[in-house]
DNA sequence: TCTGGGGTCCTAGGACCC
DNA sequence: TCTGGGGTCCTAGGACCC
């Protein structure tokens, strides 16, 4: 088996948009965002400035950056130009996230030659066309085309041929490996591992001892590159959810009622746009300090309705707070709905059955609820999503993200 | 002015059933 | 009454990714 498997991966795609519309931004660092900053320019990246620092700990490192507020729609929509250009060369494409997916080139060889010569065209395209940097890993399985593109980066080509994998692997840091984050990372340095090839050589035992059997399993066969997932065009979606940060708000009615309102009227009204529903209700409560806790339920039967929705919240989050009643401020609201159903049908029939009406009590309430939320995501679809409902209620926080970022980070249900 | 938002997967203990 | 084992689901927490 060849090297046939593709991973394109756009390099600081926010903040390269930012410099393509604004030219005179090129060459300089600036990062994308305010409070918190979402995307760093490879000139602010080289001051330490990265995506998630709070807005003011990178001025300090960089005292010339300049924060510009982000133009969410073309990112959209150069992502997916950047991925149509992928698709242009095979339909096996699996896009992980907005700039980044894998491409299995292996049907395509026959049209367009060698993966090595499409990987350069993708790149000329991307380039010429959208007026992009794009990183690729051109490599046997996944993992490692994946692993290529990181060290192709930045604007790079870096193909691995079969009989160079080890070679290639060998001295890489092992926080390449797709999984390994800080914790790993620092567990396996006590244990005085720190590249790949270190970890391909030590004693499967002696890791699972160390990471678990699963994970340390896991990360022995990705080491020694026996890890062939194939690439998947489209995965379902599993959970769905909402947060919203507060900074620091007292945890009163007052304040969680309205903001669980609103997410769970985002997590509700997507769920129902794709005619689905779900009946694990997880909700997660971060106090001032930080420190967060979740509780969750699996409700008899799937719900879509926000009302529903924003009721079980609220007695999730009630709980939550009556374990903690110490904590008299909170930082963060999370809802998120898993155990997904498809939901054709399913919420019209239940209250029509007897005895689900029994096991369920309100569950014809619910129905009610179900088909008035129908009413208003069909007056949104045609005015607009401010025009009705729940809207942006209690998010005046200067700090409170676009909706814009909000959707761009939306998997597709 | 002490940190965004949307996800996936794994683990471990307990409940419950056979 | 006590002892034994396996499977599945639920819940809480945590690591990790983009």
């Amino acid at each position: 088996m060849g090297a046939n498997i593709i991973h394109a991966d756009l390099d600081a795609f926010y903040a390269s948009v930012e410099q393509l519309l604004n030219p005179s931004l090129r060459g300089r660092p600036i990062a994308v965002g305010g409070g918190v900053v979402l995307a760093a320019s490879y000139e602010a990246k080289a001051f330490g400035v990265h995506g998630g620092m709070p807005g003011r700990q990178a001025r300090q490192l960089c005292p010339d950056l300049q924060f510009v507020s982000g133009h969410f729609d073309e990112y959209q929509r150069l992502g997916d130009a950047a991925i149509d250009v992928l698709v242009d060369f095979t339909p096996a494409v699996e896009r992980i996230s907005i700039d980044e997916a894998f491409a299995d080139v292996s049907g395509s060889v026959h049209l367009f030659g060698a993966p090595e010569d499409m990987a350069k065209t993708i790149r000329r395209r991307v380039r010429t066309e959208l007026g992009l940097p794009i990183s690729l890993g051109v490599a046997r399985t996944k993992h490692l085309a994946k692993i290529a593109s990181q060290v192709a980066k930045p604007d790079g080509l870096v193909v691995v041929d079969p009989p160079y994998e080890e070679t290639f692997l060998r001295d890489l840091p092992v926080a390449l490996i797709w999984g390994v984050g800080a914790v790993t990372q620092e567990r396996l340095a006590d244990a005085g591992i720190a590249t790949i090839g270190q970890l391909a050589a030590a004693r499967p035992q002696s890791m699972e001892r160390l990471l678990g059997r699963t994970a340390g399993g896991k990360l022995a066969a990705l080491a020694r590159n026996r890890d062939p997932r194939p690439v998947v065009t489209q995965r379902r979606v599993r959970s769905v959810g909402a947060q919203s940060a507060l900074g620091k708000k007292p945890a009163v009615t007052s304040v969680i009622r309205p903001t669980l309102r609103h997410l769970a009227d985002r997590v509700a009204s997507r769920m129902r746009a794709k005619s689905r529903a779900g009946k694990t209700v997880t909700v997660r409560v971060r106090f001032a300090d930080l420190r967060a806790v979740t509780r969750s339920i699996t409700l008899p039967a799937p719900v879509s309705a926000t009302g529903i929705l924003a009721e079980v919240a609220e007695e999730l989050v009630h709980t939550a707070l009556a374990d903690h009643p110490t904590e008299s401020n909170i930082s963060l609201l999370a809802i998120a709905v898993s155990q997904l159903d498809d939901d054709t049908a399913l919420q019209l029939e239940l209250p029509l059955r007897l005895q689900d009406e029994k096991r369920c009590p309100g569950t014809r309430k619910g129905a009610a609820r179900w088909l008035a939320d129908r009413a208003m995501d069909a007056i949104r679809d045609r005015f607009g999503k401010e025009a009705i409902g729940y809207g942006s209620v209690a998010l005046g926080d200067r700090r409170a993200i676009p909706d814009a970022f909000r959707e761009l980070a939306e998997r597709e249900l």
